[in-house]
DNA sequence: TCGCCTTTGTTGACAATGTAAATTTTACAC
DNA sequence: GTGTAAAATTTACATTGTCAACAAAGGCGA
């Protein structure tokens, strides 16, 4: 039912309402299998109402994923609790970071797919993706800062970010189906990530003296 | 122009051109960006031919991504030299592997996309599937054996491939355009893998000691 | 050599999709 | 009440994957 001028609370009650909607069929069907008619009829209007509201497809599909990179971005910094050092809040961060994309699993793969359409033209879909690095990014400054780890922020940030991604990005590509559960792999993860593997250092014990090989360092990538 | 009887030799033509060009077609456009009549006319049939060599445009996709994977296991395979200690091949092994993703970058998507089908149905796709996966377990194997590393080979294994797969996969996601480039993070990622970050490691010297944090190893995941 | 018959390829058609254009419905200003 | 502009719907169209009907074409028994 139709009314003359839409005040902004409801235009945005209605962005929100389809959005959510929005996001539970991209999740469960993928892009191509979400149909603006079925997304109409989950709203109880008719298929072109959307159109007011968005411009097309792409634009529902740009704020179904800004909205995933803000829940992403709040899960992560709701991780950092008081009382824990700079290495603890990474590790902590770590996990967060993991937990949300297993509880997720639908919201991630929205954000991390591969070859997914670039963000231009969508100002706020970029800069909620960039919100979603910079409690990582954040919490490896201050790793650096409090002493813990050597280096450039950014780029140990950045292999961070890159190992407990690529573990949930195997898991959600079902390349693990053979191996053992993503759960297990965390904990190798992370204390990869800051011990290396290069010691008898499978009951926790720190490796001694020099690590056996420095694999070619000089090499040119 | 029609004949009684085709040779195997010549359906597995077709067939290999038909792969050929879906190959080039589904890495420009994506799976929904692919059209059976566009396919076709690359082929120079109609749009119905390809309907008599593969059951539908599902098979097809599956067919290219198994050539895929077969692909990739080549390139992983040719990496390994002579005159490579086992940890030597594990480095060279994570080079060939970002190497063929960043010269391949659509035949990687294919193989690792999120949320990409089963191969349920298909299990030359799976095997093809698991088949890329084998020749970095197995050099993991003999890194273990050397005494290199010490652990379990396969969860290793897992570890490794989750770091050099999340910087590929962070890359071709288009999430590093505000970070360096990935050529950079790849030395760092292998360093960190074998020797984690935990000291003024920098400049490459090993750090000194006891690493200053072994992050709560104890708290479950 | 002739005529069939299976195999191969093409054409036509259909339901479903995203979305543009036209049309209808509604609620407020006068 | 009535006109008007905003909101919503209906209609229509090009494009998709794919089914079904059809056409061509060469091997094979006679």
């Amino acid at each position: 039912m139709p009314r003359t001028v839409l005040s902004p609370d409801e235009i945005d009650d209605f962005r929100e309402r389809l959005v959510e909607a929005a996001t539970r069929l991209f999740a469960r069907r993928g892009y191509e299998g979400v149909t603006l008619r079925g997304l109409a009829s989950e709203l109880s209007c008719s298929p072109m109402t959307p159109y007011r509201y968005f411009s097309d497809k792409a634009e529902i599909f740009a704020a179904v994923r800004t909205a995933a990179y803000q829940r992403f971005a709040a899960a992560q910094e709701a991780s950092t609790v008081d009382g824990l050092d700079a290495l603890e809040g990474l590790d902590a961060l770590g996990r967060a970071y993991v937990a949300f994309a297993l509880a997720h699993p639908d919201a991630y793969r929205l954000m991390f797919e591969l070859g997914q359409p670039s963000p231009d033209g969508f100002p706020e879909l970029r800069a909620a993706e960039l919100g979603s690095w910079t409690p990582l990014r954040q919490a490896m400054e201050r790793a650096v800062e409090a002493g813990f780890v050597a280096g450039d922020p950014e780029l140990l940030a950045h292999v961070f970010w890159a190992g407990v991604h690529g573990l949930v990005s195997l898991h959600l590509a079902g390349k693990l189906v053979f191996s053992r559960p993503i759960e297990e792999l965390v904990e190798p993860m992370l204390r990869t990530l800051f011990l290396g593997n290069r010691g008898p250092a499978a009951d926790g014990t720190a490796p001694e003296g020099e690590p056996s090989v420095i694999p070619n360092r000089e090499r040119a990538t």
